[in-house]
DNA sequence: AGATTTGTCTTGACAATGTCTAAATCCATA
DNA sequence: TATGGATTTAGACATTGTCAAGACAAATCT
């Protein structure tokens, strides 16, 4: 679907501004910075300022399309997968990556009976493997 | 311990400032950040500055009696506890608590074979149960 | 068309977090 | 007590995020 539909179906006016970062931010895996995003942007639109990106991300947010997530020392980090499911950050290169729910099995034991939890998530860190 | 015996133990010079710092950090369960630490230092030894606070904080990070944990937004918080364990966050009152090891078990599928895992934690948010 | 309104964008100010440097201060030892 | 290395402090700086004021643009009305 095209950014403009996209946007018009939540009621957000399309503007190149808005266009130029839903074509980036909901086409991603990366779970980019603000000013990742900013950075990349600039590259289409190169007069969007920083607030307008902040309005940008915010509105998507509140509208579900995208989630912040606390995974980086900093910053937070926008991300297009607003389905349940984990994280694997690679110390090497810092690197997200999105992994499914079903790849991991959770079983709450009943000490936490006293917890209503409301949404979880696994953050693992480690290293991808080179190679295949 | 005390904790002058605390930093001696890891050949940190023990001074009013890194006492204090110690005295509070090393005896929290409240996973304070940095400026958290700052605040409730500054009631014992008043004049204890910022730079301190954190050169402090960063020596005892890499002396291994602490460690930085991502997650709240904006600011990175240490945390005494340097087993293996996960996080409760109570969306209401932002708390962070400690949810030993054992009360979770973790199974990770054949998907996950690309990543070589150095280590995880659950990271659960909700609401603490209130009453008993 | 010209004027008005409305929404959007940009700029720059501001606060908070964290790092760094230079100068002051402290302190263990000679 | 004098001295030199370690420690602390104050403030500068960069980065992240929010906000408000004015510039700008597009749609609406006369
Ligand atoms: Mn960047
Ligand atoms: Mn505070
Ligand atoms: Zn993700
Ligand atoms: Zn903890």
């Amino acid at each position: 679907m095209s950014a403009q539909a996209i946007l018009r179906n939540c009621g957000i006016q399309p503007t190149p501004q808005r266009i130029a970062v839903v074509n980036f931010v909901l086409n991603t895996t990366s779970h980019p910075s603000a000013d990742d995003v900013l950075e990349c942007v600039r590259k289409e639109c190169p007069t969007i300022s920083r607030a307008t990106v902040y309005n940008t991300l915010n509105l998507l947010v509140e509208k579900r399309l995208l989630r912040t997530q606390v995974l980086r020392e900093g910053t937070i980090v926008f991300d297009p997968n607003i389905e349940l499911h984990h994280h694997f950050i690679d110390e090497e290169s810092g690197k997200i990556y999105d992994i499914s729910w079903d790849a991991v099995q959770i079983t709450c034991g009943t000490s936490l009976r006293d917890f209503e939890i409301r949404e979880m998530q696994v953050v693992m860190k480690g290293r991808r493997r080179k190679g295949k």
